[in-house]
DNA sequence: ACACGAACTGTTATAATATGACAAGCACCT
DNA sequence: AGGTGCTTGTCATATTATAACAGTTCGTGT
């Protein structure tokens, strides 16, 4: 990248979703971020992995796996399924992307390198999607899974509703 | 319903599935709530619909929808697929069941009647699941919403872990 | 440099989940 | 009886996801 990836990051508790952003630095320095977190692992960061989450990085917005698959034929990488899953598995699966099981659809994190438990607030009518930083394990469901003896692992927090944008036009 | 439905409901907070039932009276009393809440609403609890959250109640775990076909065809009803997404929509339409989204599956409803938004612990060992309550609006997802000005109409809480039987197991 | 094992890619094939559209039936109203 | 709208059952198809296997590449030990 040619500067420090700074674009308007004064509040790092922002819901970073319903606004728009610097895309050419955050995907580059998101990139790098995925590169250094994976030389450091150990991790292969293949060419197909990256143009993964570039792709993702680039488009913005929760992508299905026929999507990314699509995507992926185009830049020259196979046309079957699992090339496009087995990406998106390790993205998930190191963090650097989330699923969406409400839409059955993938996007890049936006809080990379962070151990979090991710929250998502999803537009019903434009399907946009912004994340945000839950703490399941700190109220009611963490309260009842204390009382039931349940060890949560990972939890899945996604609020379905109405966008700014997309509640201003409804007021219309 | 022969006797009113009071099984060991003392705490109304309880997480309510990682324990055994009296699933005869508990079926019973939820197929007539459901009922009386058609009657007053005017929806069709229809036979199909009727036979589905039985079976739900009965099984007492996530069914596939398929699973639910399956059941149902068993039971005479249709074959095809949209008989059990249907049923199962009107259900979960109505709030007498609930899909687990991590498990393209559905669970009948533990508190039915109270509007709430429900949050499922979902053992990754043996698939069980047990419903609690959540109180989303109010954490961090509430704030980040309000902060971005989304308007939450629903909620996804689903933690993933192990139950406190497949825990046991797993420290033997 | 070379052999080895592990991980990765691409492919074929198939499984699992879900919906659109239409005709026939039934419930309710007039 | 006739009309209206909801419900059911069916056929057909779309969408999402995985199993299995062969060939390749990568890193390691020698």
């Amino acid at each position: 990248m040619t500067s420090t990836s700074r674009p308007e990051d004064e509040h790092p508790t922002d819901p970073v979703g319903f606004e728009s952003h610097d895309h050419a630095s955050c995907i580059a320095a998101a990139i790098a971020e995925a590169e250094a977190h994976c030389a450091r692992e150990g991790l292969r960061f293949t060419p197909v992995r990256r143009k993964a989450l570039e792709i993702l990085l680039r488009e913005h917005r929760a992508l299905g796996a026929y999507e990314m698959l699509d995507a992926l034929r185009e830049a020259g990488f196979g046309s079957q399924p699992p090339v496009a899953y087995r990406a998106l598995e390790f993205l998930v699966g190191n963090g650097f992307a989330h699923k969406i099981e409400r839409l059955n659809a993938f996007i890049a994190c936006a809080h990379p390198g962070a151990h979090h438990s991710p929250a998502f607030m999803i537009c019903r009518a434009c399907d946009s999607v912004a994340e945000a930083q839950a703490t399941p394990a700190r109220g009611a469901l963490g309260a009842a899974a204390r009382a039931a003896g349940f060890q949560i692992e990972r939890t899945v927090v996604e609020a379905e509703g109405l966008c700014p944008t997309c509640s201003d036009k409804a007021d219309t």
